[in-house]
DNA sequence: CTCCTTAGTTGCACTTTTCTACGAAGTGAT
DNA sequence: ATCACTTCGTAGAAAAGTGCAACTAAGGAG
């Protein structure tokens, strides 16, 4: 039976970017380069593959989750030389950057975030976790497109403008306004909180979460 | 570590009917209830899972599978009683139904081909083999939905009413003629082959393949 | 030719999205 | 008080897509 793992990608956005959570690895393979945080399934501790995955995030980062999803399970022949054979479970999720409690433990040195764009297409990264946070990037933002955030990605209470700009930065691209607002209104994904927020001497904007 | 299978939904339509491939359970777990075909990984013989989900749909199947796509992978201490933590890695594919040569193994007795909406809300297959069929329904309606039409699918060469048909029965709604075609013209899609198909005493329709 | 069937297209109303511009709300300067 | 300035929020035109219904096209039977 193969050596199983979970990894995590971890996304956020946060100074109008998308950003990966990434650890660099201690020991060999790839000792130095840069990884997803991840840890070995251990069978007598979880009762299923997510139980799993909440394990991991609270023992390596200090993470608590309420909803990582399943990306993908990646396994073979030649993917770890710790093992004659290696599968990982892939599993994604947002949180909000100051939730991180970095807890780097034998095998992550350091964690650092990172641009998630460069990091799916920087071939210096360990195993194949370039083309890992590529996929989880794209369901990220195929989520987004559909209007759905979750909880997470976006501090609450916020205005439809950081919102738009949250959505911006997953995308990669600029959304119009009008539009935009017309399809959050439509949908029931968010309500006002009833309070307003003020930047400087203009006129305020309303606050909203999701629901 | 857990012991891991590879499961496969194999759709296709036929008769205007989404339907799923089903075998018959030889032993017990669940001897007698109908369940997905499957197999054991083996990491002597299959490089990495895509090898062997084609390694288990041609033992198992006799199929030849260009294109299956990973679906999920499912996984806990209370999923198979053979094992004290099971895991499965779930594959969606589409093929012919004539292409399927039936060769039952040990623990499948007996193969058939099911309603898909009627399996995936089926209660008495075995494990959770019925919500994994919703979940492959789900994604191949949103292939469709886009018009990605998967080959085995459709059989080739197909006019464009047998095209939205597949689709149809795929959706489990009708569509409208007009936008569909118009739909499938914006597509690079499909291609035509250059001949015609003539079912009576009327006019015959173009014939075309994908591409 | 007329009639019948299915294949494929066209016109039109309607909905949805996109672009552009304008009004609203707040503060500070004149 | 009024105006200038900034951002928030909305309204309306333009464009693109969808659904419906009617239409033409092509083939063969009688």
């Amino acid at each position: 039976m193969p050596f199983v793992r979970i990894e995590l990608v971890v996304l956020t956005v946060h100074e109008a970017l998308l950003q990966v959570l990434l650890g660099r690895r201690a020991e060999a393979p790839y000792a130095g380069r840069w990884a997803l945080p991840g840890g070995v399934l251990r069978i007598d501790l979880d009762d299923d593959l997510d139980a799993a995955c909440l394990r991991v995030a609270r023992e390596r980062l200090g993470l608590e989750l309420p909803s990582a999803t399943q990306l993908c399970a990646v396994g073979g022949r030649s993917r770890d030389p710790r093992a004659p054979w290696a599968l990982s479970v892939i599993y994604r999720c947002t949180t909000a950057q100051g939730q991180l409690v970095a807890t780097p433990g034998k095998r992550m040195a350091e964690l650092k975030w990172a641009s998630a764009l460069d990091a799916s297409a920087d071939a210096k990264l360990a195993f194949d976790h370039g083309d890992l946070i590529h996929a989880a990037v794209s369901a990220q933002q195929s989520e987004v497109e559909a209007l759905r955030f979750s909880p997470g990605l976006i501090a609450e209470p916020f205005t439809l403008g950081d919102l738009q700009a949250t959505a911006e930065a997953v995308l990669g691209r600029a959304l119009d306004k009008s539009s935009f607002r017309r399809r959050i209104d439509a949908g029931e994904r968010v309500e006002p909180v009833g309070d307003e927020k003020r930047t400087g001497p203009f006129r305020p904007a309303q606050l909203f979460r999701l629901r």
